[in-house]
DNA sequence: CGGTATCCAATTTGATACTG
DNA sequence: CAGTATCAAATTGGATACCG
């Protein structure tokens, strides 16, 4: 994270969120906090060292928070930050295009 | 690219553009037509080989056409099509937020 | 110039087992 | 439950050479 930012604005969001299970971690937080187990049912296909890794990577960015709670069994939580919470407009640019892409298909 | 499509419209696109490098050959043809050379210039870092293979699964799903000028030395251009060009949408909102996270650095 | 082919190194991923 | 550790397998990437 500590990593020089490149000039080009695109390619700066591209270092935080280049990837796609980024992207799907993303959409689900969007809609509230999450359990490490939870996120893993909703991200389809990630298995639990690649969610791992790229939760941790998404934390170290600030994009997400994690909160561990002491209990047995034990509980983690992750939620957006408000960083991370302002990626939602590029998540629902990718979504209304996604559709329409499907919908140009479907004629 | 007769993958089938993920019920999820953001899954869509990612399947399309879900890859650092593509999203960095479309911003750079959404400046224009451009050569393949000057691609390779203007996407930093990438070779010769990542890009051909890029621009090979872009023109497959309809997002950019190659045209060959049968000319010595040849010259391939590539173009953005209908589809491809209305990624912008996309981008522009990527830029908007790399443009602010900076910002945000340096207060 | 704009590729393809080949070979090899590096990185990423998958599967499985184990643990606080 | 939510991880980490380990090792093998698969995918990706770089370097180089060659071609129409």
């Amino acid at each position: 994270m500590t990593d020089k930012l490149p000039a080009c604005p695109v390619e700066i969001t591209l270092q935080l969120i280049g990837n796609k299970w980024k992207v799907l971690i993303l959409r689900d937080l969007l809609d509230g906090t999450k359990r490490f187990g939870e996120l893993k049912k909703s991200v389809t296909g990630i298995t639990q060292k690649v969610l791992t890794s790229n939760l941790r990577s998404m934390e170290e960015s600030d994009l997400v928070t994690r909160e561990v709670f002491p209990e047995v069994p034990p509980r983690v939580e992750y939620t957006l930050t408000e960083i991370g919470y302002s990626l939602k407009p590029i998540l629902d640019s990718m979504a209304v295009w996604g559709y329409e892409y499907k919908s140009r298909l479907n004629k």
